[in-house]
DNA sequence: GTTACTGCAAAGCTTTTGCATCCCT
DNA sequence: AGGGATGCAAAAGCTTTGCAGTAAC
């Protein structure tokens, strides 16, 4: 977790246990989650810490906050551009690691000033897919 | 609003109010803002009203919900398949109706069962790009 | 007449905040 | 030593729910 030391952050026990947990975690985990797990291991955490947290590695670029669960927040450490792939039923949220061709009109580019864009693919994972047959 | 006669609800004023306020809405309104301009009208509907009759639209197929606000769930009348371009400082949601190929791999294909797609572009608007030069 | 809908108030969740204390740098 | 971070508890949204009364069909 070295590479923290330089952006500006006291690198706290509870700190480097949540950046951690984060650390190529692939569940796009909400605050409720990585809360209950971390505990597991530090079980004097508390709440306010971990939403403190969530907002102060966003606001570094380190997290980034999805709004693809209209239930609650989901965090993703990879800012990398990519995509989500949504399983309907279970909220699974997978990785998509593919470029797609999304160019707007010339009409939409010039009036908003288009600086990025996600896909969410909605479907059915492989275990849901299952138990709807 | 003849148009949901038949769709097994029962047409009330508050409903017929709702109903009239969605048709051909394209700001994506949350439930607050439902419920405010409704008021107008109407004074005497409730929240519980509006937020129940979203449900039963919502699973009747006539409306979608949006989770593209992480702050609160937005509604989108406009059924049809079609993508969002958001400002990222004043939320404005504007629709964009243009078809992007955006086949996944046959892996995640067949893993996954997707059923659709939703695209969202990031930026600003004319108001705020010129608000932040 | 039934059944579903409304409105109110209370409750439930998620997220934020104030503040005293603590500890990283 | 100083300033930011922590933890607690309270508060603040947003959304849901129970229930008695009411209205659409």
């Amino acid at each position: 977790m070295e590479k923290y030391r330089d952006i500006g952050l006291k690198l706290t026990p509870q700190r480097l246990a949540i950046l951690e947990y984060l650390d190529g975690n692939v569940e796009h985990p909400s605050a409720e989650t990585i809360y209950a797990d971390i505990k597991k291991k530090y079980p004097m955490i508390s709440f306010a810490t971990i939403y403190k947290t969530l907002e102060t590695l966003k606001e570094k670029g380190n997290i980034t906050e999805l709004t693809i669960d209209s239930e609650r927040r989901r965090y993703d450490p990879n800012t990398e551009q990519h995509h989500h792939l949504i399983c309907m039923q279970c909220k699974k949220i997978v990785d998509i690691n593919k470029d797609f061709p999304v160019n707007l009109s010339d009409d939409s580019e010039e009036s908003f000033e288009v600086v990025g864009n996600h896909i969410e693919f909605y479907g059915y994972c492989p275990e849901c897919k299952k138990r709807r047959k």
